[in-house]
DNA sequence: ACTTCCTTCGAAACCGGTTTATTTAATTAT
DNA sequence: ATAATTAAATAAACCGGTTTCGAAGGAAGT
């Protein structure tokens, strides 16, 4: 690897020059100048990060942490959008990988970690509500974090999510508006803010619609097919049949299986309305209320490069979008 | 942050002693041991990644190279595999992303960027064969790289891919047992390896069993639910018409999109073979050659850590796997 | 011709670690 | 009691950069 002494050397100046060169300060001459970047060419020459980083303390470097988010139909998504906006600023992204630290041994931790490898600012998606005590020292740190979906907000840190409560809302206002009363609801993890927020719309809407609420028709998981599958059928041996059900799209979409395997069909015995718009759903011409997963990623680094820049700290929230698809029927 | 100096100041001993008691090397009494041990462990210290990575050329970093890999089905498994080897070694993913370089300055590339994190090794995806010359300094290098789905070697680079030819020929297989002979094969990006082995593999196929070969029924495009759509557009206008198609999922399905809007039927009227294996295709209950991603993606892990142990460079060639669904029939 | 002021450049310290070589202290051998 | 050996600890150099500060040299002012 060439390095900036090398570099010096074969110009003939001092590795300070060559430095200032690279930096593009002030304080050297053209000819230098000129002679010491025809060098760096030469040699395909590119200064270090690692080494700059260390004393610079900037890395252009990005870390995030999500468990399992590379197997989930979401967030690969928000990913994407990540590397849209952190590429096009010049930023990598380090992937933290769930190595097994010995805890036992010091409390290391989410701060510990991105100090560890000096990243500029971390993105942090997948995580509940449940157990939030795990990002104390993360909050109270210097390390610029933004969360996705979960509303934590720190001297550095701030979140962005969707605005689930408003869509399910729309979920139940455009049901009501087919004509459906009676509305059963599949969640996904009960820990977790956003199945919580979805639920409480859903029960304003339902509440300012003036529709019955039936307990029986609540239920609970995590965000699988599974889940929709095992609770549809449920719901299939209620006396008290809904006609509509509202899940997150994974969830609908076992929902349906099940309706279909009674020998039963969507929209025709039950409308089907989903939440998320993952890719799959589409397939199925699910009914949905669409994040913005894409959007949910830029928003993410947008607001993070701005933590960074000290320049914004609010809070963003993304609106949702009414898909129409083929899983609801009118009444 | 805590440092190193911060330890050695509280403990009263010298930064050298402090080294030696992270990295657990002989020269430390062990009473000296226990209380230097103590402070870092008061302090949540942990060694700084990359100020160490700058004097030990190692940084416990993969990198990973690959275009739009993160709104591709097949490449997100992959990258699940690489992560559960990986983050079980204890190391983070760098994934370069496609900032611009001002490529008129310095030829800054692959191999430069490598370097310039010092990452210990790379894993690359998602490239074609075409202008394999902007790998030959990488390949050149010092620098341990893996790529999938290409077959390069250099002095540090081997690389990972599933049999494609003989997957082919068992999809080809596959639809003679069921008394299929006029099989049309709809294929993804000519100038990628991966597609070309397959065509060379469908080809061999028919030859064998001495199928008919019509190059009307030949077709390429990319690897979309677009190409599978307007390929299968075209083949039902044609005169002579095949009973079977072979194609990668994403264009399957493609297919099949079209065949049901002409108002026919998968598999009354075609019968449909997909290769890959993508979890969309599950719900289509897509009759495929499976290749394991997963496994692509741990492969690839454990083949760069044993370039990086310099243990073996053999590259690995996964098998495929077919799997039945109802997207086929007997004729 | 002498001071003053820029401009250009390099020496040295620093970032947070590792590693080599050397000093210091304690132990064993003679 | 002295020399030789061993173990424990440290000083200093190093990794590849950045940054501060001071020196050298030339131009301008008087």
């Amino acid at each position: 690897m060439v390095t900036i002494n090398d570099i010096a050397k074969k110009a003939k100046v001092s590795k300070s020059t060559v430095s200032k060169v690279i930096n593009n300060y002030a304080g050297v001459g053209d000819d230098t100048k000129e002679k010491v970047l025809k060098i760096m060419k030469e040699n395909n020459y590119w200064p270090n990060s690692v080494a700059r980083s260390l004393s610079t303390k900037k890395s252009y470097t990005i870390g995030i942490f999500g468990p399992q988010i590379l197997n989930n139909f979401f967030f690969r998504e928000v990913f994407e959008g990540i590397e849209a906006v952190m590429g096009d600023k010049g930023y990598d992204l380090l992937y933290f990988t769930n190595k097994q630290w010995d805890e036992s041994w010091v409390d290391y931790s989410y701060k510990e970690k991105c100090e560890n490898r000096n990243v500029d600012g971390v993105i942090m998606m997948g995580y509940g509500k449940v157990n939030i005590a795990q990002f104390d020292r993360l909050l109270k740190s210097e390390i610029p974090s933004v969360f996705i979906d979960l509303d934590l907000v720190g001297s550095n840190t701030s979140y962005v999510t969707s605005d689930n409560t408003g869509g399910a809302r729309k979920a139940v206002e455009y049901l009501a508006k087919l004509g459906h009363k009676k509305i059963a609801m599949i969640r996904g993890l009960n820990g977790f803010k956003v199945s919580t927020d979805r639920f409480v719309g859903f029960q304003q809407s339902i509440k300012a619609l003036n529709l019955p609420y039936n307990s029986k028709w609540m239920f609970d998981g995590d965000y699988s097919m599974e889940t929709g599958y095992q609770s549809m059928k449920k719901i299939l041996r209620l006396e008290e049949q809904p006609t509509a059900i509202f899940a997150e799209d994974l969830i609908a979409i076992g929902a349906i299986k099940a309706i279909r395997e009674a020998g039963l069909n969507v929209p025709e015995d039950y409308s089907v309305i989903g939440f998320d718009s993952i890719e799959v759903g589409r397939h199925y011409h699910l009914t949905t209320i669409a994040q913005d997963q894409i959007g949910l990623g830029e928003a993410a680094s947008k607001l993070l490069l701005n933590i960074i820049d000290q320049k914004s700290f609010s809070p963003i929230i993304l609106p949702t979008r009414l898909i129409i698809g083929e899983t609801c029927r009118e009444i």
